[in-house]
RNA sequence: GCCGAAGUGGCGGAAUGGGUAGACGCGCUGGUCUCAAAAACCAGUGGGGUUUCCCCGUGCCGGUUCGAGUCCGGCCUUCGGCACCA
């Protein structure tokens, strides 16, 4: 018997003996209900780091939990090993990507081996791995094939100093981050996703997901932005073109003074073109350089626009509007143009009252009497329209939603259209360290893609990396020259990759079989453990990540590959661990690792420590005072254990059955097990940790006065369901303490505990009396006590009664079981 | 800016359906043990006061209620996301 706690040796041996016995690894198996836990797989940027601590952590006190509850738990890992780091580092200092990729895999695998998560390594997939990302260029084959893949230009990010695509991340204050070089938007053909034509169905679908938190939902709710209102086309007087445009306000389509196009519009430049309003158009496009969209777009951003030199005609009054350009219109939302009410439009009013464009007033407040020129903003609400045509004097609202809608559908002027604030996912990247998008351009048949059996599009290894001009794969001679599928002729391959959301949009049904080398996935296991029963991440994937991989399920219903609307039944958003307010990033420098760590306390200190931080939905500034009172409470239980061994090792004094301890020790075991399984159901691991050591603290208590009580059925109970209740948290330690006081190997496959209510119930209570809402008196009575009875109790209160003195008695509120409340006049 | 969250002792946090604010842990103070120290154990620990008791107190201002950390309205601060970081 080991008397003294040496975790490093027994975290050791323990690791050993659960690997030898394959005891996490998982099969299919119809007898038994099954149960997907998922926590997102990590970007391998590394060695791990106390968020990734903190993310898994929550899986594996979940899984190792509804194990014991007798569920089937697939509990699997993965990398998500394509990424810009890979390829900045290659840039930087020659390190191949896939090297620092694979290097970073082994770090962080080791790491998280050292935490004892109890995953199934076999199930282990790397989205680097071309078995893996041959089956994301087959999902993009199949997109293809029904449409949902298309080109188009698209704008991007460009430094015309590198010659390069720079991503969001690498444009700091709307310069180059390399070469300061003020950003430009340059317009190249790219790939797009149509993500758009399911946006419907991502937000019908969203009843389902009652087991998601309500705050994400609401964020893909408003990114998805679905407005309904009318499309009116517009006139250009000049050359006769129609422009179309969106509108969620009909009803003031006679307010209409102007007309927006969006700095990017093609028109733009058409209009312009050999007038002398060019000019002012290229000094506008010059001020928008480095300034971000939401910049742009900012409620609080100064307008900026130039006259175009031309008019749009108002199909409803035949007006005649000038047509300006703006920096707030955006191409990508609606169609690009607007029509502008400065009267009921905010936007639109400090753009008219900055050019001193007209204003009109085409809505009136209910009772009130709007007059342009003393107006400070625009009236927004509903109202009476006036000035209106056909519609004078008409309420807003039905005007908006049913009157003008059908009189524009009556004359052909417009129609009832929905708009979202979604857009097409694009997927194009200019970078090397992603999956081959799988399409060849042939001079003579065109675009062509990729035969399934050609697949997969590997990476070619010998390529250069430097920052500036094109990407590695457009450079690669080798790897762009290959023959027409079809014709057998000279052919260029596509040379984007794709967005690393696109591999992490699947990769949880590839868990489920993956080693097929045939298909994705097999449809029989993913039949048996899809869709994720939790699945756990952090909450800034709250919209893409999750939006995408709902998107994708929703396809592959489609296609008939599955049979669920939606991957992931429940989902938990944790918080992040933080440093200095930041969160943690090897960007920032700011990177705490666990080794250190598990090297001074162990794998199960830190464990423990980093659950009883705080509740899982909360950022958890990082803080390591305090992990001695994590490492100090196990070696409470270590030593409470060993006390408990030495008591049965000698004899003991028998203890009568009905002894006070031992209705104690039963209350609280049972009272622990109640508030522990609870807590657990609710990931609240934090408080769960916090009653197994008022636990630890009350068996310490009884166990110094009446050690002769430990030697019954009562006090061996309490010692194993202590040990059965931390083994989730603290899977090192309980699994040698249940060796020793002779239990089954292994800890982590008995059943868990069950209470008895009867004896998890307290007798007692504590009745609080207030007197005007003031706590005045404390009274101990018996648990069932009646409410006449508490009322009477408080009353009889000497405490009470001299709060009581000089005052009359309006009413009395009894809360049974809790508090007596006597209102006074 | 827009969307979504969060603000409670010296610190991390608890209070699960409107009912005892501060569980549990850290830190700190005092004590026991020791030649001494560490460890361990015991006691105390929101602020204030006229200290058997009373007052104040959950970011700020207001409201609803017998009763508000919790509900409502308005603000402030911090964090996450904003479509090429993942």
């Amino acid at each position: 018997m080991e008397e003294r706690y040496d975790f490093a040796r027994l975290e050791e041996k323990w690791r050993r003996r659960w690997e030898e016995a394959d005891l996490y690894r998982c099969v299919e198996d119809e007898e038994r209900p099954k149960k997907y836990i998922l926590v997102m797989f990590p970007y391998p940027s590394g060695p791990a780091h106390m968020g990734h601590v903190a993310n898994y952590n929550l899986g594996d006190v979940l899984a190792r939990y509804f194990r014991r509850r007798g569920m089937n738990v697939l509990h699997p890992m993965g990398w998500d090993g394509f990424g810009l780091p890979a390829e900045n580092a290659a840039i930087r200092s020659g390190v191949h990507p896939s090297k620092y990729t694979w290097d970073n895999i082994a770090l962080l695998k080791e790491g998280l081996q050292r935490l004892g998560y109890s995953y199934d390594w076999s199930r282990e997939l790397a989205t680097c791995d071309p078995e893996y990302y041959r089956w994301t260029q087959w999902f993009f084959l199949k997109f293809y094939e029904r449409g949902l893949a298309y080109k188009a230009l698209a704008w991007a990010n460009w430094c015309p100093s590198c010659r390069t695509v720079l991503a969001n991340e690498q444009v700091v204050g709307g310069r180059c981050e390399r070469c300061d070089t003020l950003v430009e938007q340059k317009a190249l053909p790219q790939w797009f996703l149509r993500i758009t034509d399911y946006a419907e169905r991502l937000l019908a679908d969203m009843d389902q997901l009652s087991g998601w938190p309500e705050s994400v939902l609401t964020m893909q709710r408003n990114w998805i932005g679905r407005s309904e209102g009318c499309e009116v086309t517009f006139r250009v007087k000049e050359t006769g073109q129609e422009i179309p445009i969106f509108t969620t306000r009909p009803d003031t389509l006679w307010g209409v003074t102007f007309f927006l196009l969006a700095p990017e519009h093609p028109l733009v430049d058409e209009l312009t073109e050999g007038t002398p309003y060019r000019e002012g158009v290229q000094a506008f496009r010059e001020r928008l350089k480095g300034v971000s969209a939401i910049e742009r777009t900012s409620l609080e951003a100064e307008k900026d626009g130039v006259f175009l030199g031309a008019h749009a005609v108002n199909p409803v009054n035949g007006e005649e509007v000038p047509i300006w350009t703006a920096n707030f219109v955006l191409m990508e939302y609606g169609t690009g143009a607007v029509m502008a009410v400065p009267a009921h439009d905010q936007r639109d009013f400090e753009f008219a009252r900055k050019f001193g464009l007209p204003i009109k007033v085409v809505i009136q407040p209910p009772g009130g009497d709007l007059r342009p020129e003393e107006m400070t903003e625009a009236y927004v609400d509903p109202g009476i329209m006036v000035h209106s045509g056909p519609f004078e004097g008409l309420d807003s609202e039905e005007g908006r939603t049913v009157r003008v809608p059908d009189y524009l559908e009556e004359r052909g002027w417009g129609k009832r259209a929905v708009n979202y604030r979604l857009r097409d996912w694009l997927i194009s990247r200019q970078r090397y360290w992603g999956v081959p998008i799988p399409i060849v351009y042939c001079s003579r048949c065109g675009m062509v893609p990729v035969p399934e059996e050609d697949l997969p599009v590997l990476l070619p290894e010998d390529v250069e990396f430097i920052f500036e001009g094109p990407s590695p794969l457009e450079r690669s001679e080798e790897f762009r020259r290959t023959v027409c599928p079809r014709c057998g002729g000279e052919a260029e391959r596509e040379t984007d990759t794709m967005d690393t959301f696109v591999d992490s949009s699947w990769y949880y049904l590839r868990y489920a079989s993956p080693r097929d080398k045939d298909r994705p996935f097999d449809p029989r296991a993913v039949r048996y453990w899809l869709p994720v029963d939790q699945y756990i991440g952090g909450i800034e994937h709250a919209i893409m990540h999750l939006l995408y991989s709902r998107f994708f399920t929703k396809v592959l219903k489609d296609l008939g590959m599955v049979d669920f609307d939606e991957p992931f039944t429940n989902l938990l958003c944790q918080g992040m661990v933080v440093m200095g307010g930041a969160k943690m990033s090897k960007s920032k420098g700011n990177v705490i690792t666990p080794e250190g760590f598990i090297d001074s306390y162990g794998a199960d200190t830190l464990r423990l420590f980093i659950l009883f931080l705080g509740p899982p939905e909360a950022d958890k500034e990082w803080n390591e005072a305090g992990i001695e009172g994590a490492h100090r409470f196990l070696h409470r239980v270590w030593r409470l254990v060993h006390r408990y061994l030495d008591i049965l090792t000698f004899k003991t004094q028998p203890v009568p059955e009905d002894a006070e301890v031992l209705k104690r020790l039963s209350h609280l075991t049972h009272r622990t097990i109640k508030k522990v399984t609870e807590d657990i159901e609710r990931f609240a691991f934090n408080t769960a940790i916090a009653a197994i050591m008022e636990f630890t603290n009350g068996l310490y208590r009884e166990i110094e006065e009446y050690p002769d009580a430990f030697n019954t059925y009562e006090g061996h109970e309490a010692i194993r369901s202590l040990i059965l209740l931390l083994a989730p948290f603290a899977p090192f330690i309980t699994e040698e303490l249940w060796e020793e006081v002779g239990g089954e190997f292994s800890v982590h496959q008995q059943p868990w505990p069950d209470y008895d209510p009867r004896l998890a119930r307290s007798e007692r209570i504590t009745l609080v009396a207030q007197v005007d809402g003031k706590v005045r008196d404390r009274i101990e009575v018996d648990a069932d006590v009646a409410e006449e009875e508490m009322e009477r109790i408080a009353l009889s209160s000497p405490k009470i009664r001299k709060n009581l003195e000089g005052r009359e008695i309006a009413r009395v509120v009894v809360v049974p079981g809790k508090l007596v409340n006597i209102v006074t006049r």
